[in-house]
DNA sequence: TAATCAAACTGGTAATGACCACATGACAAT
DNA sequence: ATTGTCATGTGGTCATTACCAGTTTGATTA
């Protein structure tokens, strides 16, 4: 059992545990449904507390590389089970998740006169009267996926430009450099509806496809409203994934 | 603050302290993005450790109901993020959450030889030769909102009779209280498709009609396969919601 | 041989005490 | 008025110790 914890690192104890654990099992060193060294036996293996142990083992159970049977022991996940907790991803990381390569058009980007329906996803305030716009056709291997978009409230004056967007790729990273917010959670709805003749067109399907309609709200660090985003994807093309629990 | 803990009550402490804090989130007692109580004075407050505290609130920030800021405190979530996390739910549970009478009329069931797919799904061994299958319309408020299609690998030589399934109404509690299995964690995809006659005419609506089709695979507390679920909703009643963390 | 039971594991809960990292506001120095 | 500093309050991490509650195992008993 190599790899000894820092206790001088940046990272807390836990987490590098946590992290070495992790690669055991993603290294197949620990076969799936057999058990794991007990907590004690870790305690000494690694020199770290109980408290920190159990630290690291909740975090492993929760991201469902692990589970506990009381008084049994504490055992490996099936590979079925590691991956894909239902996680808050941009289209970027979704296609690279699934070994496909994302691509972007920017279609349109500017400030508008917010709808009705984006008012209120947005929570916007009376007094608010601009909110950023963004519409882009998204590629998987060259080939259109999906048409997204997107709606930002920005403080007073603020924007995003088209350069901007196109270099660093992705809009989560200029939120989070240029605004401070980082999307924590959110919440999606999917359902079926049929392409209209320029979607159809920007997607080179026939009009009146299916496609899977995803609308998003996503919340920052502060829980405030940060974003509101509607895709629509080629029914043909793309397949939608969850993980629950109870 | 009323309400105190039982030390010899059959919960927990942390879990009697998280269900009397919800209590007062849900009871608007604590307003959204105000602090609660800091973790030293709850500890005073309830009289049990800081332990028990951070064990509680854990519990609460995972549920949705309270968020951290480090050097700041502890802040109720607002409404919005409250509730619905990605919950494993059977079609009544989920329709009933949804505030619609669910119905079902039950097709065909009984055994059969499992088919390839099927196979690969439940990750059934090569000697297995039967499973049960149980087609079923599902109703919403009387209405036809999908058709249900499920597989399980039941303990040689047992099965479900029709009787047993109209009498307890859902799967789960038969598969609970007869052979003890628990769902605790399910795979879902979800994806577009259109209506063949047979769907179509089973969900009253014309042929070739958009649906949405969810495919669920579901482990027991062993973290075995226990269920694969195939479901084709209507596309024009029925939406899928999903909360995403990162 | 088979049933019983206790010891020795496992994870689950809990108290206590300590120190760190971050945020805030009061106050002094500029 | 502005800036810097520091005390204090917050959550975050960690060690130590103790006991409880299930499971397994093996010796003991009938």
């Amino acid at each position: 059992m190599p790899e000894m914890i820092d206790p001088d690192h940046v990272l807390p104890r836990y987490y590098q545990l946590a992290n070495i654990l992790r690669e055991h099992i993603l290294d197949g060193k620990f076969e799936p449904h057999q058990p794991i060294p007990s907590e004690r036996q870790l305690e000494s293996l690694y020199s770290v507390s109980r408290t920190t142990i159990r630290q690291a083992l909740d975090l492993l159970v929760r991201q469902g590389y692990l589970y506990r049977e009381h008084g049994r022991g504490t055992f490996v996940s099936p590979q079925k089970l590691q991956k894909g907790i239902s996680e808050l991803t941009s289209f970027t990381e979704d296609m690279k998740q699934r070994g496909i390569a994302p691509g972007q058009k920017i279609l349109e980007i500017g400030m508008i006169e917010p709808p009705d329906k984006v008012r209120q996803k947005l929570e916007l305030p009376p007094e608010c009267r601009q909110v950023l716009r963004i519409e882009r056709l998204r590629l998987g291997d060259s080939i259109p996926m999906g048409v997204q978009t997107s709606f930002y409230n920005l403080p007073e004056g603020q924007t995003i430009t088209r350069e901007e967007l196109e270099q660093f790729g992705s809009i989560y990273i200029i939120l989070q450099e240029k605004f401070h917010l980082i999307p924590t959670e959110a919440d999606e709805t999917l359902e079926v509806t049929l392409a209209t003749p320029r979607e159809a067109a920007l997607l080179q399907i026939e009009a009146g496809s299916p496609l899977l309609l995803s609308e998003r709200t996503a919340y920052s660090q502060y829980r405030r409203v940060m974003e509101f985003v509607k895709i629509l994807y080629r029914g043909d093309r793309y397949r939608y994934f969850a993980k629950l629990t109870r």
